[in-house]
DNA sequence: CTGATCAGTTAGCAG
DNA sequence: CTGCTAACTGATCAG
């Protein structure tokens, strides 16, 4: 898929490459993106390209450049996308988690508010008197 | 921005109605795209296109048809996108709900130890022996 | 054929 | 100039 492009291209820049005069050693693709613009333009000029030639090769660095800035730019929106992704399923877990946890501590309480209501009736049947400081009022539930 | 693209083609399209012969009633972009390719068929025919431009003309309306649909590929990863940003903000309210709900929980459960603790000691002080079955065995907290 | 999506190209902004 | 991104294009796949 990606291959057919560059394929297609390798074409292109070898009608380019026969159609201009006295090249003894052309720059591929390769070396045009990696060259830093200074060893480009001495490469081009020892090379004996016109000035219109030139300007072509840089347009194609140009361009070679910017298919790379493309690609990683789309890598860049997948791996934020994934991202988000994973956040999802990880906070889907923590919520699961908390509410397990909040009904278990809500049962816990539930336990004791029976309890203590027990152990109120027993006092009374005993005719005890809990101090009112000892006393405690539930609230409503949740 | 998105315009400049348009301008651009609406002038390439100018020019090529321009190069074609005895064109009357050309048909525009707008057109092209709407119509169905029964309609569109018809048209072409008696605005008197050679078959080559007829080609050209389906080339052309597959490749607005396709523009439209690049454009809503990309709008729908932007909502997809957003979508779960939304989500990922949703999420972080209803953990920070849960948390907090969990907290209150269980000062209670330690507001409750509290007085039964001091209410068993109240019973020590009083010489009350609690029936087995009356007394509550706290768990370790979480 | 239609619609969606991928990879590449181009324009234009920002640094 | 370099890098990034939006929009466009053509190729290709699925329906």
């Amino acid at each position: 898929m990606g291959m057919n492009f560059y394929a297609k291209e390798d074409i292109d820049h070898r009608t380019e490459s026969s159609s201009s005069r006295m090249r003894r050693k052309s720059i591929n693709d390769d070396e045009l993106i990696r060259f830093s613009v200074r060893e480009l333009n001495c490469h081009l000029k020892m090379c004996g390209l016109s000035r219109a030639e030139i300007t072509k090769m840089k347009q194609r660095r140009r361009t070679l450049k910017n298919r790379g800035y493309a690609a990683s730019c789309r890598n860049k929106r997948m791996e934020h996308n994934d991202e988000l992704q994973q956040d999802k399923n990880d906070t889907f877990i923590e919520i699961t988690k908390l509410k397990e946890e909040n009904k278990k501590i809500q049962e816990d309480i539930d336990n004791i508010r029976e309890k203590y209501e027990e152990l109120k009736h027993f006092a009374q049947q005993q005719n005890i008197s809990i101090p009112k400081e000892l006393e405690f009022h539930f609230e409503a539930e949740v």
